[in-house]
DNA sequence: CATGCTGTTTGCAGCGCTGCAAAATCGTAG
DNA sequence: CTACGATTTTGCAGCGCTGCAAACAGCATG
């Protein structure tokens, strides 16, 4: 069942079967007719292979994240998956743990070409510099919290104005002993960083000492490390009245110890996360956060890339926002709230 | 950058350098030698579209779930990515939302042919007969509750059995007001039915009557359908003091209303859910839940297709039951269980 | 009725690889 | 030294489609 085939039943040249079926300008209402009547008489489709390989393009784009269970990036990738459609083209996703060479192959095309024509990627492993070295023909979209170094287009909320607002937040309630989850003081840590220094812009703000020994770094975002930074933090003398977490998931791990340690969330320790995922709604008690748009966020970055695959002179790499903002729920707030 | 190019390097033939590059057999070491120093001096790297093309098939195999943020099927996908990846497969991740049309198109390879060499599906709104009136030449492998008719393989657990042990387990608890939260008596409902049998066979193993007011239906399997059946049950004038939730979303939601309601779990209520998610891990109280072997799960998944894909004539369709077991937490055994 | 114009259709080459079968090479035995 | 089987290498065709540019309308104009 091939274009050759319809052809030869429709009475038109293959070229002109191929125009109807992609839908090209220039075909007479006539031929379209009859061609369309061809194609679904003997249930013609495509093959993408071909097409894929005359085109010199595979119309997949890859996403690639750290985890793809962790909710934050399954409810992204929806977005995405769902934009990338609308444009015709497929996703591939993949999944690195933060593996630093897996994450260097995947922005240098993988191990073979033209698998995918371009990335939506959201770097854990890779440093600044790794990024800089890539393949700079494949077009590239990064998420999370890098710097455009103006070669690939970087999609974002402002995370430190986030944080920020977050600290603020627990300030307002009169909490006085903030404690951190999350920090990431080196490298590959970027994402942390900004939010660390969200929290201490705060602290400034307000003419206010950040209790440094409260600041807990951990190596990942879920509830292993937030349950065990917790833990960590209330055996101290002096144990914190107020907990900004770098996720949701950290919150939830906090929380979970907490709880289990029969302290009240928000009484005795108020808790704020980060991300806004679909847990965190439904949780014990329910998981004041910081909100991304993720919608926008998948949206731009699919637009983005389609953008520069579809270009022959790579656009100028942009830093785009996406909009956020601090969702209030009962770890904070206590039970009005809810 | 072509096989040519490679060739003439090498001072071979084109057919050679493909050899070399697959693996093939027949190959002097000394070719080979030759070969490869020529693939790395030229970074060569095949194209995966003609390959494709070549060979008539894509090295691609689709995912089709309902939802992909629902972590149950986010933590089976890792487990089939990674499998797959390790047979040189690459993954197709599609999600449906249930929707019966866009199933019925997935399994009938998609608007085009080729995108991919066969399919796991984890059907929602497809009826038995859809399944059966598939284009019987995609390789299928189904996940969950259906049965194969023979055309294809079926994974899953014993739904029934598994069922059966958690309502024994409620039961041994001592309670006597069981509730179930997720049944669906309707056409496309088989999985939920299935557990819906188990909890009547554990209660007529008793020679218990079964609480029929407290079977609950719900159109989904997450939080807020959890959360509202709760609802709905403590609002009874004789509400139960035991929950079988038909996952452990259902779980969550159960038990974000009875706490907010100031019941405790397990004292007044317990519950246990399905699935074992990470999520129920970390909650407030930690569910109890039957955990299927998703790593098992996924990897047989990915060899039946496989295999399926590779032989000319269909293997016989299976009924492959991976195990499971009940992992008991606090929600049904207080505090002890912790 | 020739001319030029726009709009439509066509033919051909080729994307880069692999399947197939033939050709070349090698080693061994007669 | 020749013949023969086994192994290694090669040549060719073609997977099914699209890019390109040429060919062919159809139509209005001079």
């Amino acid at each position: 069942m091939t274009l050759r085939d319809v052809a030869e039943l429709a009475g038109v040249s293959s070229r002109t079967v191929s125009n109807v079926v992609n839908g090209y300008a220039n075909v007479t209402e006539r031929t379209r007719l009859r061609v369309q009547q061809a194609v679904d008489q003997l249930g013609y489709r495509p093959n993408v292979l071909a097409r894929n390989l005359a085109r010199g393009r595979s119309g997949q784009i890859a996403v690639v994240v750290p985890y793809l269970d962790t909710p934050y990036f399954s409810e992204l990738l929806q977005g995405i998956i769902r934009a990338a459609r609308v444009q015709g083209y497929n996703v591939l996703i993949d999944q690195t743990d933060g593996d630093r060479e897996h994450e260097r192959m995947l922005i240098n095309h993988g191990s073979s070409r033209l698998l995918f024509d371009g990335v939506i990627f959201s770097p854990l492993g890779l440093s600044q510099q790794a990024l800089a070295d890539r393949d700079p023909d494949l077009p590239l979209v990064v998420l999370g919290e890098r710097v455009s170094d103006g070669t690939f287009d970087h999609v974002g909320i402002d995370d430190v104005t986030a944080s920020r607002q977050a600290t603020e937040h627990l300030l307002d309630l009169g909490r006085t002993r903030l404690a951190a989850i999350g920090d990431q003081p080196y490298e590959t840590g970027e994402a942390a960083q900004l939010r660390t220094r969200g929290f201490r812009e705060a602290h400034e703000r307000r003419g206010l000492p950040v209790r440094e020994d409260l600041v807990i770094g951990t190596p990942r975002f879920n509830r292993v490390d937030g349950a065990g930074a917790m833990a960590h933090l209330l055996d101290r003398d002096d144990p914190p009245d107020a907990v900004f977490c770098y996720s949701d998931l950290v919150a939830l791990g906090a929380i979970h110890t907490l709880v289990g340690r029969g302290l009240r969330v928000p009484e005795d320790v108020a808790v704020i996360g980060y991300d806004d995922i679909e847990d965190g709604r439904y949780s014990n008690p329910p998981v004041t956060t910081i909100s991304p748009d993720k919608e926008m966020i998948a949206t731009t970055a699919v637009e983005r890339l389609l953008l520069r695959i579809g270009s022959a002179t790579a656009p100028p790499g942009l830093e785009l926002r996406a909009p956020h903002r601090l969702v209030v729920r009962e770890s904070t707030a206590g039970r009005r709230a809810g």
